[in-house]
DNA sequence: TTAATTCCGACTATTTTAGTCAAGTATTAT
DNA sequence: ATAATACTTGACTAAAATAGTCGGAATTAA
């Protein structure tokens, strides 16, 4: 489990997802206007994320991503998992032998903790983190035509 | 707050300290023979975790590095911030200027998650992660001099 | 057909990670 | 004092990950 801007980004995606899936797909270039991410840097991303079925993709004109399920089913574990492909490099494997076979004792405790952290991220969904803070989230975006900016306004 | 292998280094390092800290100081090249880490890697690392008081060090012969408090009362946060210096880069700050000069919604968003990690990480310490797996832990290191190489042994 | 969109692969630049090396400074056993 | 030990510091390098670019496909609504 690797937790760096990389995941931030993905979470960030599939937030905007969420708030804007109103059935319809939405286009990654939707999201990269809204979210200021580059629209390449999303298709790497919501390539993987389609590798987990964590999103739907409808192609040509009107089409985007959508969602594979609701977003209280989808955990941030997941959405970071899917975007890090977890290199879960032990370092204390090829050292030294331990003793019976067995790996070091660092590893099972980082383990440990590892599966904590897995855990309590799995815990949190998308609809949860939309809900804990109860927006009046006004996040449309004005018509492209327009070449207006993007508006975004956020009611405590 | 960024989770990489560089953090679980410095945690794993932490970690021997607390196990082999009899009061007596650890030099960095029994950490560094015990968990397979480079010295100067560790050098660099135990840098960081001086300049925020995690660590004492002591110098000349016999000298190495202690805990600057009980391991209970060091979290895994600390650890992984003391190493990571935390580059919190919000990218959508430069992005759209958000209505009412307030920075978008999804940086809360995802503030609000960074903080619930931070809360969970600190709330583990080094002396829940010993005590979590009751260890009878044998993890002795030879003689210098005898040329043996490092044992390990934990059983559960 | 045309334009919008996902898909795909290769490519590049920047940053971070991980590690090396060398020269230095402080401490202390002898 | 002196030498050995061990920390300290800074510069350097290699590999990997991150972040982004580019060009071109395939697909499909209009």
């Amino acid at each position: 489990m690797r937790l760096t801007t990389k995941g931030r980004y993905a979470v960030t995606a599939m937030l905007d997802l969420a708030m804007h899936g109103d059935g319809a797909p939405v286009s990654l270039s939707d999201i990269s206007d809204r979210q200021g991410i580059s629209l390449s840097y999303l298709e790497q991303l919501f390539s993987k994320l389609r590798q987990r079925s964590l999103v739907n993709s409808v192609r040509g004109p009107g089409g985007g991503y959508s969602l594979a399920r609701i977003p209280d089913s989808i955990s941030v574990a997941e959405i970071i998992e899917a975007v890090n492909e977890s290199v879960d490099a032990t370092n204390c494997a090829g050292v030294g032998d331990c003793q019976n076979g067995e790996m070091c004792l660092t590893h099972y405790l980082w383990e440990d903790l590892s599966n904590q952290i897995r855990l309590f991220l799995g815990d949190i969904s998308l609809g949860k983190l939309i809900a804990r803070r109860d927006i009046t989230s006004i996040c449309e975006r004005q018509d492209t035509a327009s070449g207006n900016r993007v508006t975004v306004q956020a009611t405590t």
